[in-house]
Formats: structure tokens, C-alpha cells, sequence
DNA sequence: CCCCCGCAACTGTGATCGCAGTTATCAGAC
DNA sequence: GTCTGATAACTGCGATCACAGTTGCGGGGG
């Protein structure tokens, strides 16, 4: 495992290029690397040599160097002198972890946000987006929907800082559990989301917190038995 | 409020100079600007010019602007294009949120700890340290005290990920928490805080850990009520 | 087939320079 | 005394270069 990022997993992630938005470059640079990660476009250990992110995205090292060291700060991206920035692979230990602290605060986010009350269109609109992009087996699609109806929500918890906690470990989670989101061949895996997800938005909707705590919980804990039930992460 | 970092300022935080132990240079002045926002030598508004940092430290700006890139990745430090980076002024409402989400966390990584049991002579000595400092009025010792006590406590909770997200708090809050700490005027203040460090203290110790838990949120109840009380934050 | 050595390419890191916007200060006018 | 404009200093950001350790590849020998 671990590969030299690729022209394809770049592209994936989005339009290379000048922000346009008069943002920095490195801001920039930020968004595009993250949203890979978060996306799943980079798997653990995938490498991101500094230069060749560079010429990729045509702007010298240091946007690039200022990006990077922010991720790493947040834990999503290791570097170490020498040798080539790579995303961290976790051990069965670490993801455990990872996946208790996750649990803890996002069903924390979920009970907030069904107490708070959320409206109903916009949320059935994202479950619905998610349910269809499987059902058309776009995986691709399927990522980011699952992650635009888990941060709708949390959004909805009117928290900055739990917001910016949770962010920081879907960045060291993005590219683990996009393993098994952008697999096509686990559709009972797949219908498990469904189901879970389903049950969290109509809790919500009624304002039952704990049972969208509970329903968010099944979530986040079914798909991490499957990434532990596979050979995917360090011993 | 605010004012450009100064000589007195960064000697608090301990001796410049090159890193002794093979780290990078980037990683040291990570260390130094940390220590300075946990320990209180950095105040709310707090400017820090990258050139002048760099002079005081010997090193050029490129290991600042890593550090300090890393720092505000962790919402620590403020960086805004053309102006000097800053520490963060909350406002009330921002405060209120950290502090909610610091209850959240930090109650959970007190009952774990709680839980899974801790040695009884170190806690004790950390206890110690901070009503020493307190009986003293050495108000450095009692901020650097108040942190070990509270750390020691969270590592034993067992979780990396925890740790560091409370880390990420604390790095937000140091420098108006201790602001609190600081101050030697406010001696019902700092009677409260041996309070609670002594039932949280008796509570681990006898495994009660929703006991814990409970005069952990005192201990940083207490302290929020009094900054709040206070004319300090953003409106 | 495996191991070792040498060399080139790769890699992050620190140093230096220059750019463009921001801030502070000073002088002059009212 | 107050306001305005000019200027210098300040500020982060991006570009480029060089250093020193790491990695990969090719060739030769056992």
C-alpha cells in the first residue's frame, strides 16, 4: 500500500489552478488537499512529494509547504524530514481510538442538532442524494454526499469548535472510511448506511435525540467493524 | 488590549536557541510559541511580527512562519495577509462555545481516567505543586501547575485523539484562562480552584468517576464565570 | 539469485529576496 | 488643536536557491 499520488487522484479532487476568490494560494492549496483526503482520492500511505504537488497545481513550494503544515498540524498528513509528506497510515489501535472519539463527539453534534430542530426539506434533499448516488453505484457521488449530509447536520449543533474538532478527525479518518464507502461490491454494506442514515433523519426530524444519537452511532460503528474486519490497517 | 510580543514576554517561556536534540528548528519554535500561549505569556490580542520572532529565536522566518502556520491550523494564533499574526480575541459567545465543548471533553478524559485508575503519589504531587505555588504567589509556578495537574489527569485517560483535541482547546483558552490564574488579586478565585482540584483529585483516586467528572466541570465553570464576569472578551 | 557499492534523483528544510498591502509617523494647512 | 497627505517602516506571502539526508536504480561480484 502507498503510492505516488497520481495525475488521476489529483484530478479527482477538483479544478487545479489560481484561486479565484483572491484567497491565498496556500489557503488554496489547503482546500484542494483536504477535500482529497476527505474524499478519499488519497489513501494511507499515498505520498505527496511537495515539488510534484507543486508543478501540479502551478505555484512554487512554499503555498504548497504552508498547506501541508497546516494539514499535518491537524493530524491528517505526516512528515517527516527527508522524506516525502505521506497520509499516516493508523494502526488497529489508533483508528480505535479515532473511532471512540468520533463516536463520542459526533453523537454529541447529532443529539445537538436534533434538539436544536433542523428543517426537513434540505435534509431529506441530502439523504436523498446519498441514496441515489449509490443506487447509480457513483462512488465518487456516494463519498461526498455522505459526508455533505453528516456535516449538514452537525452544522446544525451551532458549535464552531465541535464543528472544527469533528473536521479534524474526518481528516484523519477521510481516507480509511472512503476505503469502504467507494467500494462497490458491498452493498450490504452500503443498504447498513442506508438504513442507519434513515433512521438518524427521521429522529431528528422528531426532535428524538437520543435516537439519532443512537442512529448515527450504529453509523459510524458499522462501517468501522468492516474497516476492522479487513487488512487495511496497520498491526 | 493587545500589544507587540516583548522581550519580557518571550523570556518567560523558557530559553531561546537552537533545539539540542536534532529536532527541526520549525518544531522548536512550535514548542517555544505553544508553551508561551498555554503558560499565559501570550495575551488575547497579542501581536507577534514573524521577523521579530525569528531575531529573538536567531533563525530565519521560515521556521516561524512553519510554527506559527501549524499553531494557527489549531485556531491558536490569528494570521491575517499583511498584518501581523495575532492571538485571538474571543467573543463572549465564542468563549461560551470552547468552554461548553472543553466541559464535554474534559469531564469525558477526567471519568475515563477515573476509570482506569491512577497511581496515587503523582497526583497528589501534582495537587501539591499548584497549592505550593498558590501559598507562594508565584503565579508562573501556579499557571505551569495547573496545566500539569490537568494533563497528567487526560493522559491517563488512555486516548491519543482525546489528548489532542483537548490540546487544540487549550491552546485557544490559555491565554485567557490564565489570565485568571495570573492574576494574584483574586484569592477567593484561586481557593475555588484548590476545591475543586481536591475533590477531583479524591474522586480518581477512589474511582468515582462521575464524582470525577463533576468537580472537573466545577473547576472550569468556576473559572469561565469569572472571565466572563469580566470586561475582556469581544462583545 | 542475492548482496553490496556508487551515483543520481528525490525530499523536506532553512535562508534570502522582492512584492504589495497595511500601519504609523511626521509635516503642513486650516 | 484637528485633519489630510506623503513617506517610511512594517507585515505576511510567494519565489528561488542550496544543503544534507534518503531512496531508488544500475552494475559488478559471489
Amino acid at each position: 500500500m502507498g503510492s505516488q499520488m497520481t495525475d488521476a487522484a489529483f484530478e479527482t479532487a477538483g479544478t487545479p489552478g489560481a484561486p479565484t476568490d483572491g484567497a491565498s494560494l496556500s489557503a488554496h492549496v489547503y482546500d484542494v488537499v483536504a477535500e482529497m483526503l476527505l474524499s478519499g482520492a488519497l489513501r494511507p500511505g499515498d505520498r505527496i512529494p511537495l515539488r510534484r504537488l507543486a508543478d501540479q497545481l502551478g505555484v512554487s513550494v512554499m503555498p504548497i509547504r504552508a498547506a501541508i503544515g497546516r494539514l499535518a498540524a491537524r493530524g491528517a498528513l505526516r512528515v517527516e524530514p527527508k522524506r516525502a509528506i505521506s497520509v499516516p497510515i493508523l494502526s488497529r489501535a489508533e483508528f480505535a481510538d479515532l473511532t471512540r472519539n468520533r463516536l463520542h463527539l459526533e453523537r454529541w453534534a447529532v443529539s445537538l442538532a436534533a434538539q436544536g430542530g433542523m428543517a426537513s426539506a434540505p435534509l431529506r434533499t441530502a439523504e436523498q442524494a446519498f441514496r441515489s448516488a449509490l443506487g447509480r453505484d457513483d462512488a465518487q457521488e456516494a463519498v461526498r454526499a455522505n459526508k455533505a449530509l453528516h456535516f449538514d447536520i452537525y452544522a446544525a449543533a451551532g458549535s464552531p469548535v465541535l464543528m472544527e474538532l469533528i473536521t479534524i478527525m474526518w481528516l484523519k479518518a477521510g481516507p480509511i472510511i472512503n476505503l469502504d464507502l467507494g467500494e462497490q461490491s458491498r452493498r450490504s454494506r452500503h443498504s447498513a448506511s442506508l438504513e442507519t442514515h434513515g433512521r438518524m433523519v427521521a429522529a431528528i426530524l422528531r426532535g428524538d435525540s437520543d435516537a439519532a444519537a443512537d442512529a448515527l452511532g450504529d453509523d459510524i460503528q458499522s462501517a468501522a467493524e468492516f474497516i476492522l474486519s479487513r487488512d487495511i490497517l496497520a498491526s
